[in-house]
DNA sequence: TCTGGGGTCCTATGCCGA
DNA sequence: TCTGTCGGCATAGGACCC
């Protein structure tokens, strides 16, 4: 048996763990740039505003409704989520952390009764966190993700659905209220398609002949009809394996167009993806970047370019990685355009341990370029990100997004630190 | 003025050599 | 030698997730 363990509106649940006050106000955290809507509290969603709405269009509404916006704060739901994580992982000894709030628990050979498991697992993540949470139980993932839902929309459930509870009639029932397109990998496109044929409801498609699907879909979708059957075909996944690619981009808070300005954002970013890159004790045998214009202004002369390039030799080091993004960059950069974003990502990772040596490339000084990124690299997790940098990332850095309404960092800098009185 | 960022997996396609 | 086919591989793009 799995459950589906889920932080009800995360961002905007960590927002008021330290904000009180915003408890049973209408809030929404905004994405990156304060671009769009990515959390909604209850009171928002009431009102109908969609994920993902464009803030600037709902302004005017918002402020007439009195709804409270906040900037992302990624090391704040970073931190918060860890802390949630670590306590979930006491319930069970086989954790898959799926998202920043979410992960999958295997209640395999417990005897404790699930349901009150799971009723303790939410009063101890409440209880130390302040965050609230809902779970899902079910044979399989796409079940527990199903359970997940209705625990959260039904308030009977009190937040704990356990599917194997529901008779046959009741999980039927479950399955007709809701569309095709409400269960995990089933997405816009494929549930329009689904429609056509007349597969309008999770009971429709569970009932669906699972091998024209295949021939219709794809393998993932057939294995979804599967799932929902209580078949399982998608694992639990015991350690989360190296990531393939790293990607770091930005939308620019304005226009800019000077090369030089790109540059500084494009070493910016290779710092950035460089250090996860060595975090995860890889290298990267090709690198990628990327700039574009603002396709959501038409009007306006549009240019969108990428190139990927091979490296010489599978490299982490930062010094490195930022001449050959420049050098990208500059066979992709055209003059006169306004550039909206900007990003890079580092392709073909390989184990550092499996680089094969290049017969023609000094190494006399690789040692001591990796001790200045390990240097570099503690420097910034203690004094804070981007307190050392490649003098290529400028110091003005007059593109950096627009974070209007940024909270504090209330568990991640001493600064920051809440006061009690 | 103002529309995010970071991933994965799968399929289709075209090329190459056997 | 010519032609057709097939599998493997690389690549691009689409779909999905949060």
């Amino acid at each position: 048996m799995i459950a589906l363990v889920d932080v009800n509106n995360f961002y905007v649940s960590c927002q008021r763990v330290f904000e009180p006050q915003l408890n049973g106000k209408p809030v929404v955290v905004l994405s990156n740039n304060d671009g769009c809507v990515v959390a909604r509290s209850a009171e928002v969603k009431a009102m109908g505003i969609k994920m993902g709405a464009p803030w600037h269009q709902l302004r005017d509404f918002a402020r007439q409704q009195g709804i409270i916006a906040r900037s992302s704060n990624y090391a704040l739901y970073a931190d918060m989520s860890h802390r949630v994580m670590t306590i979930l992982g006491r319930f069970s000894p086989n954790q898959e952390i799926y998202s920043i709030d979410e992960c999958f628990l295997s209640f395999a050979g417990l005897l404790q009764d699930h349901t009150e498991l799971a009723q303790t697992i939410r009063q101890t993540v409440l209880q130390w966190t302040g965050l609230p949470v809902c779970v899902g139980i079910a044979p399989t993932k796409t079940l527990a993700k199903l359970a997940n839902h209705i625990a959260k929309k039904q308030a009977p459930f009190n937040g704990v659905c356990e599917w194997q509870k529901l008779s046959a009639d009741q999980q039927t029932e479950q399955m007709q209220a809701l569309d095709a397109g409400e269960v995990w990998g089933i997405g816009r496109k494929i549930s329009a398609r689904l429609a056509q044929e007349g597969i309008h409801t999770i009971a429709d498609l569970r009932a669906a002949n699972a091998e024209l699907i295949r021939k219709r879909y794809s393998i993932v979708v057939q294995r979804t009809v599967h799932e929902l059957r209580g078949i399982s075909s998608i694992e639990m996944e015991e350690a989360p394996p190296d990531k393939q690619q790293i990607l770091c981009s930005r939308s620019f808070g304005q226009a800019i167009y000077a090369e030089q300005e790109l540059a500084e954002a494009i070493s910016t970013y290779i710092a950035r993806a460089a250090e996860k890159l060595r975090k995860q004790g890889s290298v990267a045998a090709s690198l990628a970047v990327f700039i574009r214009t603002n396709p959501f202004r038409p009007k306006d002369p549009q240019y969108s370019q990428h190139i990927l390039v091979p490296l010489t030799q599978a490299s982490d080091d930062t010094l490195l990685l930022t001449r050959a993004a420049l050098w990208v960059l500059k066979r992709i950069y055209r003059r006169g355009f306004a550039y909206a974003k900007a990003g890079v990502m580092l392709c073909d990772l390989q184990p550092r341990t499996a680089v094969q040596g290049h017969l023609f490339l000094q190494t006399a000084d690789s040692i001591k370029r990796a001790a200045l990124n390990k240097t570099m690299d503690d420097i910034n997790r203690q004094w804070g990100r981007g307190a050392i940098r490649v003098a290529s990332a400028g110091f003005n850095q007059g593109w950096k997004m627009r974070q209007n309404n940024l909270s504090l960092h209330w568990t991640t800098r001493w600064e920051d630190l809440p006061v009690a009185h």
